[in-house]
RNA sequence: GGGCCUCUAGCUCAAUGGCAGAGCUGCGGACUUUUAAUCCGUAGGUUCAGGGUUCGAGUCCCUGGGGGCCCA
């Protein structure tokens, strides 16, 4: 605690934090606390709106209470002012301070030390301005916490910069950047209770790991000094979410934080938020359902109907049975010639060259195939769709499809052109599991840098045995652009930006 | 990785190569019922950084940085 402000440079601020500083200064010497304890408080802004709700315009409720809140509007005249108080939820309620009530001395302190951005206590009573604003109409006031800094114009939009790097300040100015959060925070409850319900048991496993896998993507490579080894942070939790299931935790799911050292647009962020869940004895087709049920759950449990309203107002049907299509349907079917996996890599480079696709010489048939599907598709996928049965060589760790050599059990699930996730029935056989990691890294050797690497313990363990299994990833950021039709940085609360 | 756009007061934005401005905010004043009040007065700038062209650069050129959009 100190009186003078330990930021250097102090005399260079702009004028109105200088002002603010002064303020606080004043406060302090005049005997009073910028920054108290505690302030007294009897009801929350909700409440009194609650209970004072039928009260009629321009009367005395007669009940004298203390409330507190941020200052976001304030209209000073020279007997009478008016201030808009927030609560933390978003709630506002008026306070009046009137020269009859609170005397000279403090009115003048509020309007000289009191600004927009302020957090203030007042106690009087709950009345009805004359135009039937519901106001507590003070006594007494005090400073809960001077803020130093001016809050932006309400009635402008902040920049996306400055929403996105001081979220502090959008979420004081923009109830909208709040409920972003609470749907979030409601959306992922739902999912981890719904978990529950089915008998599923969250776990934890490593952020950290020596060897990353279970999905293709570049990692952050960081170090321990105490075990004097490199280690990289996770880009997928899958690898051990298995290694749960050969223990005999029958039903898991996790959510947490994936990292791929990768850039960020309006779908990716490098960090994200992932769930995946496995399920002894499943397979790709149950846990399809298994994800349909959860997200229709979530948006039930969140908005009481699996159709959404997105921000520009318009709506967004997650209900009923999801589309499903094959992968090489949907190629065949866009690029109005018949592609099966067995056709060869000449040919689909040909439809790729027709379609002006850049093609990295390192892909596979497999991969091609699966480039031309997000040249083409994807973008066209607005309404839930399982894409089903990918080419083995992209699918490392899923088990071969039951009929048709060459596929696998997988689907992505896209809605509004984004994937929103992935499921498997997994591949539980280890010695086929060892060749398709042989295989993944050729693909590395090649120069595929995101190619997985060989995991002899997770290997280990499938020698123990696992059982038949179905899992699958949902992206909870996506599940949420999903839900809301934002952005990815809206529905992060600090998405990653470059330091300023 | 490539292309395009952008960066000016606390915030949102103006300014043909010729005095750096407005609104809100702030400060001082008037006003006891305001809702972005109104009125009077006033302050506030390293125009992202560095270099160049020019009599003169916020503006044109180069390099670097931040942000956005599109493409890969």
């Amino acid at each position: 605690m100190s009186d003078s402000p330990a930021v250097p440079g102090i005399e260079d601020l702009p004028e109105q934090m200088r002002i603010r500083r002064d303020k606080r200064a004043e406060l302090l010497a005049s005997g009073a606390e910028p920054y108290p304890l505690g302030a007294k408080r009897t009801h929350s802004l909700t409440e009194i709106r609650a209970k004072y709700a039928e009260l009629a315009t321009d009367t005395a409720s007669g009940d004298k209470v203390s409330v507190t809140g941020r200052v976001m509007f304030m209209r000073n005249t020279g007997k009478l002012c008016f201030a808009t108080l927030r609560e933390g939820e978003g709630t506002e309620l008026q306070a009046m301070l009137s020269l009859a009530n609170v005397g000279e001395e403090r009115l003048a302190a509020w309007k000289h030390l009191v600004d927009i951005g302020d957090q203030v206590a007042i106690t009087g009573e709950v009345i009805s301005s004359r135009r039937g604003e519901l106001s507590v109409l003070a006594d007494e006031w005090e400073m809960t916490s001077k803020a130093l800094r001016p809050l932006p114009v309400a009635h402008k939009d902040m920049s996306e910069e400055m929403r996105v790097r001081q979220r502090y300040v959008d979420l004081i100015m923009r109830p909208a950047a709040q409920n972003t959060v609470r749907t979030r925070s409601a959306v992922v409850r739902s999912l981890r209770e719904q978990f529950h319900e089915r008998g599923f048991m969250e776990v934890e496993t490593p952020m950290l790991q020596p060897i990353h896998g279970g999905a293709s993507a570049r990692p952050f490579a960081t170090r321990s000094n105490a075990f004097d080894t490199d280690l990289f942070l996770r880009i997928a939790p899958e690898l051990y979410l298995k290694r749960c299931v050969v223990g005999g935790l029958d039903k898991v799911f996790e959510i947490n934080r994936n990292f791929r050292n990768e850039g960020s647009d309006s779908s990716h962020a490098p960090e994200f938020a992932m769930l995946e869940a496995y399920e002894a004895y499943g397979n790709y087709d149950t846990v399809a359902a298994l994800v349909r049920d959860l997200v229709q759950g979530s948006a039930r449990d969140v908005y009481g109907s699996t159709v959404v309203t997105h921000a520009d107002g318009t709506e967004y049907d997650l209900g009923g049975q999801w589309r499903e299509v094959t992968l090489f349907g949907a190629i065949s079917e866009a690029l109005g010639e018949e592609v099966m996996v067995r056709t060869p890599y000449e040919t689909l480079k040909k439809y790729a060259d027709r379609i002006e696709l850049a093609v990295d010489p390192v892909w596979s048939a497999g991969q091609l195939a699966e480039e031309i599907f997000e040249e083409l598709v994807v973008d066209n996928l607005r309404a839930p769709t399982f894409v089903r049965d990918y080419p083995v060589e992209t699918s490392p760790l899923v088990r071969d499809h039951r009929t048709e050599p060459g596929l696998t059990e997988k689907w992505d699930l896209y809605a509004l052109g984004v994937e929103l996730g992935t499921g498997y029935s997994e591949l539980v056989d280890p010695v086929v599991q060892r060749e398709r990691f042989v295989q993944q890294a050729r693909q590395a050797a090649r120069g595929d840098d995101e190619a997985m690497r060989l995991d002899e313990d997770f290997l280990r363990a499938m020698e123990y045995g696992m059982p038949p299994l179905g899992g699958f990833g949902l992206g909870i950021d996506r599940l949420l652009m999903t839900l809301t039709g934002l952005g990815i940085r809206e529905t992060i609360l600090f998405p990653m930006l470059r330091p300023e």
